[in-house]
DNA sequence: ATCGTCAATGGAAGCGCTATCATTGTCGTT
DNA sequence: AACGACAATGATAGCGCTTCCATTGACGAT
């Protein structure tokens, strides 16, 4: 029975031609009655509307938007779709294109600049409207591409001062000195940072934290794995840093997974969070608030950003092009400060 | 400066046509350098690059597609991103499509039957070489549009007796009752399900536990909420069955993020894991060996559901349509047992 | 009765590319 | 010297749709 199913398959898709064909009408017609019905009478577009159902037509997308030079389309680049903070980005772009008639293209560089490249190309010869990216370090040749594509561009996630078109985002450098510089006041003096520099954004941040501690005359202590972060590599670097320096008294992680996998391995060590040692994330993914200890982390304005973008980028597409006075968004962040850093002050 | 740059952005992309204006060729050459360069003699080979290169031309994709009948491209409906579940599934299609010369196109259908419809619509209109889908559970619609769509449709994750086309996962049902039965042959026998419905194959695996319950003579126990699965949700149903049923000795969560939250919940009102409660997940996210305790839950090879996927489409596609003799494949899965069902026996 | 107006439809051209076939020129062969 | 074979290039005709303009007929205004 299925066997039959796919024999009896059409070999060529169903057009607006033969929809025109079954319907008595021209093609002209069939193509109205899809995008403008009010142009046409309503006995014309009933029929329309049955032949096309009956014959399962779905509009060729390629050829209109080739018709049209209007693709109502997307292009998203981002590092990963494994890391929350993405999925949040990208569900609040969704949430403002979709009713607007877009519809997103979503690339996965998985943090190479190779990829990324790659992606780039590949999204502009689908001809979107604007394209998203996420950084600033884009290479010449995805810059240029953007550059020429004459379209929107807005670089996410993190600020530059030479943007290629649009920028939103936050400073990872800020970040970076504010999380050091809150550790510090709640007491902490021997602090290490536990990062995967496979993220750029993550490499500033730390980049800021040990400049921060060298001008306070601390040493920097970063460890490090070119892994993706994940919990499980949480657990590892933790284990490497405990070996190393027993006598850490806070940890800055540069993800939320990774300070949930080194909170896991103290458990399994035996070492008291935060009497022994204060915990800190980044990005205050949801489950920081549920962790128990529950974990102090760097929020950042994911979602925000995500409908920020959104709105940015349709205000230029409506506008014909006209770019807002600030090219540049700073979005901030907040310390959300929970029991993983609330160490009962010494006596 | 940035503002110039917008201002002297060409209007109009440049296209093959500007390219073989450039080079003094024909655009037919041109085509071929980029397609099949061993046609074309190198000197022409070379200048038609420079000239590419120069004017930063990146071809129509949707012209090409559109001249060429071939879009190069597998259209994709999961109902998550979140989920680190279909995360590891892309990522076997990418690994295994993108080498082949195929895109993705991934559209989220957000758990929702008419969002599916409406992602496959809009893929179908891609003109995708093949189309993947979660489930089995699609509209009549939307299989209607699958039937007709003349390409490869394979549906993943679940298993059905009436698969639109190719149906490659496992049986929800039977990992229902080996959960259940787990868990009794470690000694529980006030046994917990905590689940959120959104999902189709949670819901699957839900009716099998309690049926397997039933059978028994046990009373079903299952908590839900209707919200997407997630960490804090974890959390809150455990504190809704606790406060029900504090006699509870064990709990099978319906996803390891929900798992996890419950966990922590437990942590937090001193309840002990496993001593006092077991505690399992389901589909063996990488957290899951190093929570502690370590969670046991049940393995589903999503990456390798993935690569097979994509193995039995390129085969498809390539073989000009011919089916694989089997049209469902089982793939089955595998109970990790960890600590948080290793109770000391009874004295 | 004649005109302009307007709603409702259709015809034709073309979006940027590729498939197909035709055309050129260069060989080696007899 | 004439031929076919073949490599290298170009001309042409679409792919399925939309845009633009032309056509038709019904209607109210003069």
């Amino acid at each position: 029975m299925t066997d039959k199913d796919i024999s009896t398959r059409p070999r060529r898709r169903t057009t607006l031609g033969d929809v025109a064909q079954r319907a008595g009408v021209s093609a002209v017609t069939v193509s109205r009655v899809l995008r403008e019905p009010h142009l046409v009478s309503e006995t014309l577009r009933e029929r329309v509307a049955t032949a096309a159902s009956d014959l399962g037509y779905v509009p060729n997308r390629l050829a209109s938007a080739l018709a049209s030079a209007q693709t109502n389309t997307i292009g998203v680049v981002v590092p990963s779709l494994t890391n929350g903070v993405f999925n949040d980005f990208l569900s609040a772009l969704h949430n403002v294109f979709l009713p607007a008639g877009f519809q997103l293209l979503v690339l996965n560089s998985r943090y190479t600049d190779a990829n990324e490249e790659k992606a780039i190309a590949t999204l502009l010869g689908h001809h979107p409207e604007a394209m998203i990216v996420t950084g600033v370090d884009q290479t010449p040749g995805a810059r240029r591409m953007l550059q020429h594509a004459g379209v929107p561009v807005v670089q996410v996630m993190e600020l530059t001062d030479r943007p290629i078109d649009i920028n939103i985002g936050l400073s990872q450098v800020e970040a970076g000195h504010a999380a050091l510089r809150f550790l510090m006041e709640r007491g902490c003096c021997r602090i290490a940072h536990l990062m995967a520099p496979l993220d750029a954004r993550a490499v500033r941040r730390r980049e800021a934290f040990e400049q921060e501690m060298v001008s306070r005359g601390m040493e920097p202590l970063v460890i490090a794995s070119t892994r993706p972060t994940s919990v499980p590599l949480g657990a590892e670097l933790l284990a490497a840093l405990i070996e190393r320096h027993p006598d850490v008294d806070a940890v800055w992680c540069s993800s939320d997974n990774l300070a949930l996998g080194a909170l896991f391995e103290c458990d399994r060590r035996g070492i008291r969070v935060p009497e022994d040692i204060s915990f800190m994330g980044f990005n205050d993914l949801e489950f920081c608030s549920i962790a128990h200890p529950a974990i102090t982390s760097v929020a950042t304005p994911r979602y925000e950003m995500g409908e920020r973008t959104a709105e940015i980028v349709l205000e230029i597409i409506r506008g014909s092009g006209k770019r807002p006075e600030e090219r540049r968004i700073d979005m901030g962040f907040e310390i959300r400060e929970r029991d993983s850093t609330r160490k009962a002050p010494r006596p």
